[in-house]
DNA sequence: ATAGATGCAAATGTTTTGCAGGAAA
DNA sequence: TTTCCTGCAAAACATTTGCATCTAT
């Protein structure tokens, strides 16, 4: 499968850090690539907890941070204050459904060069920047119409 | 001052709503408006607390969600995840030094108009957006080069 | 007099930490 | 067999809520 790639990466990971490569982990970064990310703490612990039971909230934020470190994964906060993880991987931004909760990701040049352009006019030195666009995706606009 | 503009749409607002007038509310909205807003809870409490001994956190909070109602104040949330109180005015974005904590605001026509065809060409419905860049400020990027 | 406000303490919800037992190297 | 992990329970943290008391109207 396509994952390989990433079990692997992990698996290098944690032996150039002297970390244990156990099933947990294994599980978390399994059950986190098949979603594809966008997913929070509390819904890739059910997730895994449906196929591992006993595996822990603990583990399942522990494990995270770690993929962080690893560079297999990213934090992402949007407008619910919930930390959200994604798959790590070039730049980009979100639109985010507020009814739905989909995020789909976009990239725009054009936004980044204005960017580049306040930043310069207000002496800043840019680090990195969140732009996110909250709305309705066109299913839920279209149950809108429909009645719901 | 300037201030009795709000003080007096605080009271219009409370009035027509029929609530109370009462000096722990006036005092915070005294308090928000001398800071200028981009306040946390916490450093408001502090300061209407250095004036008014015995007020609670819960009057803070409670006061600011209703000066959001009242249209006065707004609410925004920055990457640290604690809840800002800014004056509520015209559309804009932010630029937030990471190393001294200051907020200035920015507004950029072109980056609103590129949202739009992002939007558009999503099919998505856009309600609001937040768009902040991270970074240092001229003032820390010399404390920088200075040494510290 | 009475609806509404206050302040305390306790609850909330998400994420983190301390610790004793457990598994990988 | 030593080092690192795990899972639980408890802590942390910002914010909210329940409730008895107080206050503006």
């Amino acid at each position: 499968m396509a994952h390989d790639l990433e079990q692997k990466a992990l698996a290098s990971y944690l032996e150039d850090h002297n970390l244990k490569h156990t099933k947990q982990r294994e599980a978390i970064l399994e059950v986190f690539l098949e979603v594809k990310g966008h997913i929070t703490g509390e819904d890739l612990y059910q997730r895994v907890r449906a196929h591992h039971p006993g595996i822990g909230y603990t583990t399942v934020y522990r494990t995270m941070k770690l993929l962080c470190d690893a560079g297999l994964a990213s934090e992402r906060h949007f407008d619910d204050g919930i930390t959200r993880y994604e798959i790590e991987h070039e730049h980009h931004d979100h639109l985010v459904c507020v009814r739905c909760g989909k995020i789909v990701e976009f990239e725009c040049q054009m936004i980044e060069s204005a960017q580049d352009d306040i930043v310069k006019r207000y002496g800043f030195r840019l680090l990195r920047h969140r732009h996110e666009l909250y709305g309705h995706c066109p299913d839920c606009q279209r149950r809108e119409k429909g009645g719901a």
